[in-house]
DNA sequence: CTGATAAATTTACGCGCGTAAAATTTTGAT
DNA sequence: ATCAAAATTTTACGCGCGTAAATTTATCAG
């Protein structure tokens, strides 16, 4: 970019200086394939020279709807939701759009406040990874009436034009199969119940142990907030130090509680693999971006991230773009794979 | 909040209905107290039965200064940033300002785009933790002569207004210390050199040894990315094949590369604590949100979150509330505290 | 009650761009 | 060269609000 001592100041000056009218210049800016060609490679040259950038504020005042999409994770301290948000950025700017990423911090009265602010920014859509159970469904709904909403992670039924997740009950059957065929029948540690998955995941493990004519055992665990790690451990101490699971097998219901757990054993001096004089295996849910620098490392059911976001991403703007009517609301759930590594 | 069939369309209505003129509205909206407290208590009681929202973009197309704030980090997937990015979320949005997170996902060409785009956002002020050693610099500072910008994390020498970080000068030789006091001299595993931290670090070591009367080994780790648990686990399992570590104890220059280092370990059989039977010990630094969590639990430094985020917010807002010329370029460095666990 | 001062109102203009409608030019095929 | 269709230009208006200047009103001490 050549530095030019001539400020452009606004969009009138630009198209000036790059010999081309100023609605066609807006048109540019705001679908550069909806101009000619040749006229496309003047702005672009112009652009080149003099450094000039459309008024953000001034564009999107007089607009119905902007290029701007929100993103709303329950809880980014999560590396697991940190890397999602990453691929959803990526999806949105590679489609021309300005993502905006947002954390409720595990908070349902934030979660609201977002979603309020995020209302007057007029954007395209928001793709919402709702905090769950503890979620202001109404205030949510009413948003998602308004403006195009895509839900993912966890599913709010009814609520928004879609959701895209993980098939819970494809995946732990997978896992508990695995589990059971390679020692005993394993017992379920279960997640505060925040959001709908953690009830999938409980049902789905419950299901499948039936089938296989094992006696589902649920562990419980108290709380409601995002804590997982701490929870695992200190639960997993308590039982640890009361007699213990009732079965040698710990199938978690996500891999941070796995990795509290795992914490919890290590204290107890259990040593935990499927390898010898090994006397517990524990297991997890997501594959974790850690879970595999974990002591030993989680065997764990990963969850398909790059097609989670890019699908998200696409049916979104598939309705942005259709217009913002859905005549159905899609439920896309992605199938996991299972990860063996060293705890089970 | 009483539903009204009659939506106000703008600030002229809201005027109308609230009984107060348009220009005295504005300036409330703009700051609070700056109106008679009779009128403010008119006008939020209005804002109380009608609900109305300024239009963001109306609103910021003619002020040259915004309420918004740029929060960017290297790298979000990182916990320890995803924490010091909600402390200083929060503290934005107690003073009335609006935060806009973004990841520079160790990218600087990414870095430089979001300034870019930042910069035509007119914010306020910007809070920034470099990249560091790849960081453009050049791009940094001229967008930093512009914007008032705090550097927070990684400095940047006289770049921005100033740098809140941590002491490692402080921090280093007081793990160090520590671990000389009770037991071998530990060597020091060094992450790849991605900012100034990594330096800083190895001479706040290397000092620290010389001044004991010991001899400082330093391992330095290849790599320019920021997946430190993969960079400790792999050169840590390559170190321990291949003859091990010149000490018994190791000081990592940061917690992820001590959880990369924890899962080598443990996968080669090696004991690691400072309890019976243990052959290693291993320390790490920032008491990363999972250090507690890790396999035997990890002794660590930890950085100060709270303060760090808290006195980059006020610097930048002493900064910008004073017109945006600061005098001096300070630079505020909190001390560390020992993190005692079972790693060393 | 008076006067000084602070606050609110009235009036008026402009910001930078979206966008509609009509006139004009360019394009690409005949 | 001819002509219809597509693209561009011209012209013109409005969006919702910030903000300055002049005027009016409210406030409070004396």
């Amino acid at each position: 970019m050549i530095a030019v001592s001539n400020k452009i100041k606004n969009m009138e000056e630009f198209a000036r200086v790059s010999g081309i009218s100023r609605p066609t210049v807006s048109k540019y800016f705001n679908e550069p394939e909806s101009v000619r060609p040749s006229t496309r490679a003047r702005i672009e040259e112009a652009l080149a020279r003099y450094d000039y950038r459309p008024n953000v504020y001034a564009m999107n005042q007089n607009r119905r709807l902007t290029k701007n999409v929100g993103i709303i994770v329950p809880y980014l301290a999560d590396p697991f939701f940190a890397e999602i948000a990453r691929n959803i950025e990526d999806a949105c700017i590679a489609r021309g759009y300005t993502p905006m990423l947002h954390s409720s911090h595990g908070d349902p009265a934030m979660e609201v406040e977002i979603l309020e602010s995020l209302r007057s920014l007029k954007p395209a859509g928001v793709l919402l990874a709702p905090i769950g159970r503890r979620s202001d469904r109404k205030a949510v709904a009413a948003f998602a009436k308004h403006v195009p909403t895509m839900l993912f992670d966890s599913n709010l039924e009814g609520i928004g034009a879609g959701f895209v997740g993980s098939d819970n009950f494809q995946s732990v059957p997978m896992i508990v199969d695995y589990l059971c065929r390679t020692g005993e029948a394993p017992c379920f540690m279960e997640m505060p119940p925040v959001n709908p998955n953690a009830n999938k995941r409980r049902m789905a493990y419950v299901g499948a142990m039936e089938r296989l004519g094992k006696e589902p055992q649920v562990i419980s665990l108290p709380g409601d907030g995002w804590n997982f790690e701490e929870v695992g451990f200190r639960e997993g101490r308590r039982i640890l130090g009361d007699g213990g699971f009732p079965s040698s097998n710990v199938l978690c219901s996500n891999d941070r509680l796995a990795i509290g757990l795992l914490a919890a054993a290590y204290e107890a001096g259990i040593k935990v693999g499927h390898g010898a004089g090994c006397s517990m295996r524990i297991a997890g849910h997501d594959d974790h971006p850690f879970a595999r620098y974990t002591c030993p490392s989680l065997t764990t059911v990963s969850q398909d991230y790059d097609s989670i976001s890019q699908r998200s991403v696409d049916s979104l703007f598939a309705l942005v773009e259709g217009g913002g009517k859905a005549t159905s609301r899609p439920e896309i759930l992605f199938e996991g794979r299972l990860v063996m590594r060293d705890s089970a």
